[in-house]
DNA sequence: ATTATCTATAGATCTATAGATAATGC
DNA sequence: ATTATCTATAGATCTATAGATAATGC
């Protein structure tokens, strides 16, 4: 006895108001978290309401409280799932000395513009935000602050890093370029969503790599520059 | 018979029921402007409310209709207001001919960054609201556009762009890259405002040519790199 | 009994308009 | 008379809570 799919709920509670949406078996959590994360790109953060991430994710508005303790948490859990993938992937790579540290730097720089652009929304934009300043905040800003670290280690070990020991502010002006252009670059996505992410994350990663002062030969990519 | 300064209102019309901010004598216009540009960057645009924006001028809330139709138009004013002294110096650079185009891509580059970091408010954060979208930004979006070409057709001529004129998206992306990291700049600079601007905005004009591919020893500063 | 959802709503905004008022200008 | 401002407010939100309800689980 089979159910056509998106068909009846076989769920505990109350059964939802609008039928309309096709049940997607997934969490309600997840579901939210979506809603938000499309609304809160597209539309901006302070200009979506409770409302209408709860209504995208087929809720009314109010359940929206059973999951979750208000706009701010949805923003807070976003922003740190966004960055806690870069930082896993940051600390091993800090880690291989094996590896020349250019190599590690362009690979740290064309992951997280993947992370970044690759997924369905550009949750990167939200990194912008004013409202990221406020103290509910906090850990999103320490977990951004570390992997901004690891950019400017790697770059301190680079071979043109290494000239610059000396000047610690051009090394830290250098650093906040790179980092700044890889954060950047969805913004520079926008323009044309069109081109393919993979391709765009590896020639974000050149130019990165020119930027933080690589021998012209030596960008790691095997594409022709 | 002079007057202290800020002290007694010479204007016509009913006086200001806030007596306490000093009269700058600035029209209100303007003021309202200023009120606008602070309070979008720091709080957000969405997050503003005309009362701010009106009480931080002096006003009561009401009377900010007396000089704009409302929140929209004030940013529509703004940001405009903030292109269009790129696009009075672009115009110029496109039409001298006599220049390298890679001196005057780096020229229009840095005066660029010092648009949009130099003033008290970083305008150039607003370029970034998904609320720009709407139509009644679009003039500013076609001025950015003119603005982003003048960029596509400097590039273009550079030597290193030359050299790509066969692979179109290739420039093309080269292009947004370069434009990318200019608009992308104020960004940059909230991470460290206490750098002098003068010296952030020739940084970030060289590294915009190493993106596009100039010569290493070919940047247009005179400063060391 | 437990759970996920719902409906209803109080309280706090926020925008935009209507109409009054307190100056100067003539 | 003209002007720049004010006060007051209707109407439309939006958030967060209280409490009801319709499922399943036991």
């Amino acid at each position: 006895m089979t159910r056509a799919i998106g068909d009846g709920p076989r769920r505990v509670g109350r059964p939802r108001a609008d039928r309309r949406r096709p049940d997607t078996g997934r969490p309600p959590r997840e579901e939210l978290l979506c809603a938000a994360a499309e609304l809160f790109t597209v539309r901006g953060y302070a200009a979506t309401t409770t409302r209408t991430v709860a209504e995208r994710a087929g809720l009314r508005q109010a359940t929206l409280y059973h999951y979750f303790g208000g706009k701010e948490e949805l923003l807070a859990e976003l922003l740190e799932s966004t960055v806690a993938p870069s930082l896993r992937l940051a600390r091993p790579l800090l880690a291989d000395r094996a590896r020349p540290a250019a190599q590690r730097l362009w690979e740290l720089c064309r992951s997280d513009v993947l992370l970044l652009c690759g997924g369905p929304y550009h949750l990167g934009a939200l990194y912008l935000l004013p409202e990221v300043a406020g103290s509910r905040f906090a850990r999103f800003r320490r977990m951004r602050a570390e992997l901004r670290e690891a950019y400017g280690t790697l770059l301190a070990a680079t071979p043109a890093g290494a000239e610059l020991a000396a000047d610690r502010g051009a090394l830290a002006l250098r650093g906040d370029l790179v980092f700044g252009l890889v954060e950047g670059a969805m913004l520079i996505r926008r323009s044309d969503p069109a081109r393919p992410v993979a391709a765009f994350a590896e020639a974000v990663a050149d130019a990165a790599l020119r930027i933080a002062g690589a021998p012209r030969e030596g960008d790691c990519t095997g594409v022709a520059v």
